[in-house]
DNA sequence: GCAATAGTGTCTTTTAGACAATATGTT
DNA sequence: AACATATTGTCTAAAAGACACTATTGC
């Protein structure tokens, strides 16, 4: 109907969000990748108030005016600190309450992605925040953090072992090429045990997110094994975890 | 430190969230329910600009005086609605972007209920939003929805349709006491499609989630049936899905 | 007894786990 | 040949699917 258009045009053309209380809205990011056969996490350090000098998860408000979406912001932070273009990028979960942030209420969408280790250049400089790759242990990174960080930290831990007990995502950890038991070290590394050979090749040979290279090897020492690459799929979900039952969820 | 700290004091004083161009924020609800053997979903009109008259699922600003985090602001709209008090709530994801409201860069943070559909009283009055419940065909619903809704709502649909393949949660679509089979016939709604009565019994009874309520029946004119309820369980996943390979994923 | 639904048992199928056996390169 | 790691095979175990069978009530 042209009335109810006309109406909303009217009501739009005197609508103005600085005469409302609200929350404030970020986006952070958990950056996982492994090296040194550990998991680890980026963090950087708090430049400015609130939480100066204390570490925390990459992440900053929404910049209305150059940020075509949520996702947008959360690859430009990466951008910004790893130099990284294109992840593995999922959306972890919102947190919002009063008390989180000394501001006031805020709320944030936590994001989770997932590099190799590899080609990172971490943002340096003087004036911007210094970036560090930290371990993870258990469900916590040694440093104490800024905001409620550690706890999203936590949930995107719980969160990646999860999808490493039953998706294709553990891929997206390395590099171009890999065999199949990088692969398998990967997985041992993010689950915290070992897993079947036989069993492992089995699963991920007929997940079918992964393809050989044709004539290419990795040598050493020893017989040389196949190279491989990421197929291009979406996330493979197997219909079993590789573990017993998964106890905790998220 | 104490200088830190007097800082941060000084740093507060100064911040003013009006000074900034921020985002509108949120919360959205899609509310499930089975009622007359179908899926349904709670929908509401809109009685103000943008979207006047439209269906939509429920939610709303949060009002930063009134809810102390997001679930919160959930509740409220939840009871608002339906009165319903104690739910099945999760949080489904975010959204945001430029262009899903008129008014502005706009996020939300969805949140996704089950609830049983007896006892329920549909807010009504001349001044509040009409509610009402609407069959979920396939992926969508009959009416056109305001903003993003309708794509959220088809998310909302694939995550109830994959819990219901592998965890405990359907169990919160049924009253408090209930029979194996009416739990069965839930799985069946949703799933859109029948589940092997001797495969299905075997896994909910070692899911240890639903209890035998002692010495209750329900009767009719045949065999009685043994009433359940819920036991007192976080949500139970099983290693396995009910079907095949799960295809779609969240 | 009959109809109807509740509840159980048996066999098959699928896929993971354990673990042994074989393959192929370097040194 | 010795070594080291890659790759495959064989058997077992766990849990779901198909489907038949038994149980218990009202009428």
């Amino acid at each position: 109907m042209s009335t109810t258009h006309q109406d909303e045009r009217e009501f739009l053309s005197h609508y103005n969000i600085h005469d409302y209380d609200v929350p404030l809205t970020s986006v952070d990011l958990v950056i996982f990748t492994v090296r040194e056969e550990v998991l680890q996490v980026l963090l950087v350090r708090r430049g400015e108030h609130p939480f100066k000098e204390m570490w925390s998860l990459p992440g900053g408000f929404i910049d209305i005016h150059r940020d075509q979406d949520l996702e947008a912001t959360a690859l430009r932070k990466l951008r910004e600190k790893t130099g990284v273009v294109t992840p593995y990028l999922e959306q972890l979960q919102g947190f919002g309450n009063k008390t989180r942030d000394p501001r006031g209420w805020s709320s944030t969408f936590a994001y989770f992605a997932l590099i190799p280790s590899e080609h990172i250049e971490l943002a340096h400089g003087a004036n911007t925040e210094a970036a560090q790759w930290f371990r993870v242990e258990e469900n916590s990174v040694q440093p104490e953090l800024a905001f409620d960080h550690a706890q999203i930290l936590a949930i995107a831990i719980l969160r990646l072992r999860n999808k490493v007990e039953y998706t294709s995502l553990p891929v997206h950890l390395l590099p171009e090429q890999f065999t199949l038991s990088e692969l398998q070290g990967i997985h041992e590394v993010v689950l915290g045990r070992t897993v079947d050979k036989s069993a492992f090749r089995k699963r991920i040979k007929e997940g079918n997110f992964v393809e050989e290279i044709p004539d290419a090897w990795r040598y050493g020492s020893n017989r040389p094994a196949k190279l491989y690459r990421r197929a291009n799929q979406p996330t493979v979900y197997f219909n079993r975890a590789m573990g017993g039952r998964v106890e905790e969820k998220d």
